[in-house]
DNA sequence: GACCACTTTTAGTTTTCCCTAAAAAAAGGT
DNA sequence: ACCTTTTTTTAGGGAAAACTAAAAGTGGTC
């Protein structure tokens, strides 16, 4: 049918990431997502309905459509994609891909994403853990859970980070946290919630509520 | 300063190749260049003008000024390292690259301009010998000639080709005429222009003077 | 049910980049 | 020098995507 435009594109990914395949998504939360004005997005969520890409009841908020879900797809597609690439065939480290893949994710080849995929070895996951879908929109399932609900005395694997920001990167590698490490909760203090874990062979961590609520993990 | 639009970076892109750092580039050249109209491109000069990009007289055409210049070419950098990338990481044909690498080269972050450049191992020349600016935007220089004009007798290794299109390079390709192979003209004639010439071992060709002169060769 | 806070939409603008149509300047021929 | 053709510019406008400000709707509380 129809190219998208950078910024239906990024109204895709936004709704998307704010659960939009599942239930109905706010235009307040996606305004805050994107960091525009409430008014734009009814604007662009009209235009996106009248597409055919989601599901639009005024005052109800959006869902994704088959259509649109399957846009947004691509588009994360391609975002994790170029950042595997960066990684591990330009060496930048997992705190500075996520503004070029934002550019990179509109780059417009099926042809260009599927031998990308093909040279990177059809990965599972990009450099945060987050899972990136085939060609043909379907995501390896993972089963993972958060760090904050992983239990004491059991050992677990970092599979995956929630936040990209540089921020809270550049914290966890200071830490020494990264995605593959080994890790076996020790105890969680009830005050603050925090929790002081065994990181692999590399000593005792202690971690706040609102970082383990960042990270996921699966049993060893 | 500025980040520079897509669309001014086509239209330095655009005025450069029309050879406007050397001399005045005509509103309508451009506009044809660009498929756009005249009075389009009348704006876009005068806005580019007012930021210092060229160098504007009315009804007198367009000439670059150094930071201008330095812009284009840091343009065409993109352009022909995104090139090599697709020709020699992803096995793209030289004919498939220039429309992806027409996006790629407004992706904007000197970072993974030079890495890029790193991980191509400094690549001289794009697929079809156009040469690659450094990032100081100096531009290798090549001793080249015309085939239409080498010397019958005298042996030339093919190291340009003018024209881009899909349909020259596919022409090209069923020709057995390639960047880095030996020829050797043998005749001219004189009715038409063409030229009969030894192609490496793969033996005789001829080819009309339209082909001739969209051929770089450099002595063997 | 009335009131309140909050969210959402509407209405009207702005900016960027393109267009058409018409006017103005330049170029070329006789 | 004049007339014609071509090129260039001006003037006015349209689509996309953002904005502000104001109006309208929703939901919860008493």
């Amino acid at each position: 049918m129809n190219q998208l435009s950078l910024s239906e594109e990024n109204y895709l990914k936004a709704i998307f990431s704010l659960g939009g395949n599942e239930s109905a998504v706010s235009t307040r939360a996606i305004a805050q997502q994107l960091s525009a004005k409430d008014s734009s997005v009814t604007d662009m969520v009209k235009k996106l309905a009248a597409k055919g890409l989601l599901d639009y009841v005024r005052y109800k908020g959006v869902h994704l459509t088959e259509l649109g879900l399957k846009s947004a797809l691509v588009v994360i597609r391609r975002h994790r994609l170029w950042e595997v690439f960066l990684v591990r065939k330009l060496n930048f480290t997992w705190d500075e891909v996520h503004d070029i893949a934002e550019q990179l994710e509109h780059i417009q080849s099926p042809k260009l994403l599927n031998r990308l995929d093909e040279f990177l070895d059809f990965p599972e996951a990009d450099p945060h853990g987050d899972p990136i879908p085939n060609q043909f929109g379907e995501m390896p399932q993972q089963t993972r859970m958060l760090l904050t609900d992983a239990a004491c005395g059991t050992t677990f694997i970092i599979v995956r980070v929630k936040d990209d920001s540089p921020e809270f990167l550049q914290y966890l590698d200071a830490t020494g946290i990264g995605i593959g490490d080994t890790v076996t909760p020790i105890q969680r203090i009830a005050y603050d919630d925090s929790l002081k874990m065994e990181l692999d062979g590399k000593g005792p961590v202690h971690v706040s509520r609102k970082v383990s609520d960042q990270i996921l993990v699966a049993e060893a």
